[in-house]
DNA sequence: TGTACATCAGTGAACGCGCGTTCACTGATGTAC
DNA sequence: TGTACATCAGTGAACGCGCGTTCACTGATGTAC
């Protein structure tokens, strides 16, 4: 079926690093399946691919949705942290699904509110209105926090070493400390 | 000639995206020459790879240090920003460079002091020394700036907008500042 | 209930491709006498 | 200077591989009568 395609997929998303290890004849060979029969449910396999870009999409979004959830509704500055918190998370547990993210972000629809970074905007902006003073704009100090929050995922993909993970998460303390006051 | 093999794999590599367009039969394609002459010169693909690198971190390292140079000295912070926007004038200038030195990153005797990321500490250090605050100590400040560097070049990357480019460099002295008190 | 038939998800085999690498060769260059 | 020979950078052809994709097929499932 169509959905342990797309199942088959992601585990050999999550055991590879990236996207160049993923085959159309990998994927049947995880599936225990034919690679002709994907094209039963699948036109290509740049639709595949771009059944789990959204798939992933969903996921994140929905992790960033959930940690945002979980504070108290008072704290907003939390609530910022919390969403970040889950989205390095994401790309510190899945490398493979993060990369097909970040390197396919041209072919989604350009950051909608709901998206990561809408998400963080809007929580800059709930801190500003609680009275938290931020050293630049809400819209800056989220793509600070936000591509900051990239670049030491990133660095952490290349770098190889599981140990340095816990390093990510207080980098993005450091980061959204710098950006308020 | 060697030089012209890795010439080619240069040129090559400067006109496609990443690691994965660079094969032995393209850089011999680009070279003019066939493919097994490729062997006379380096052991394997890997090893072609690995002057590469070679080559570029020299750059790159070069690049940092002449706009190092070309700042006077009794300016340590307007140093250190030549320096960042000469890392990312490099990265900008040279994408498949760049994410060739990221991603093998590990592959390099571990970030010595006259590397990218040890140029930048001792720039902060300067700062320091002269006077100027820091918000955080100078090598987080180093790491910070670094980082937040590399997640901006490497989402302008994925974006594939050239008219981002300066948006790049904006970024870069935004993060500068916040590190500054 | 039993039979004939249509549908269609799944398949094995094959296609052409580009890849990294090996191998016996060739032909120019330089040395020894 | 002329000749015989060694060296070795460069080569064409071939290898085995994994890839994406196509195609005619098969066999189970569901429907019509």
């Amino acid at each position: 079926l169509r959905v342990e395609i797309l199942q088959a997929a992601a585990r050999l998303l999550s055991q590879l690093g990236g996207e160049q290890g993923l085959s159309i004849r990998g994927v049947a060979r995880a599936a225990g399946i034919a690679p002709a029969s994907i094209y039963r449910h699948f036109a290509d396999k740049a639709a595949l691919v771009r059944a789990l870009i959204d798939y992933d999409y969903e996921q994140l979004s929905e992790a960033m949705g959930a940690a945002d959830d979980s504070c108290p509704p008072d704290d907003p500055l939390g609530r910022v942290r919390a969403q970040i918190h889950a989205y390095s998370q994401f790309a510190i547990e899945s490398p493979g699904h993060y990369r097909l993210l970040v390197n396919n972000r041209s072919q989604r629809p350009g950051a909608p509110a709901t998206g990561p970074l809408g998400r963080v905007v809007a929580g800059f902006e709930r801190c500003e209105r609680a009275g938290i003073k931020l050293r630049i704009p809400p819209h800056r100090a989220a793509i600070v926090v936000f591509v900051g929050t990239h670049g030491r995922v990133a660095l952490w993909h290349a770098s190889g070493d599981p140990d340095l993970a816990k390093d990510v998460s207080s980098f993005v303390d450091e980061l959204i400390d710098l950006v308020i006051d």
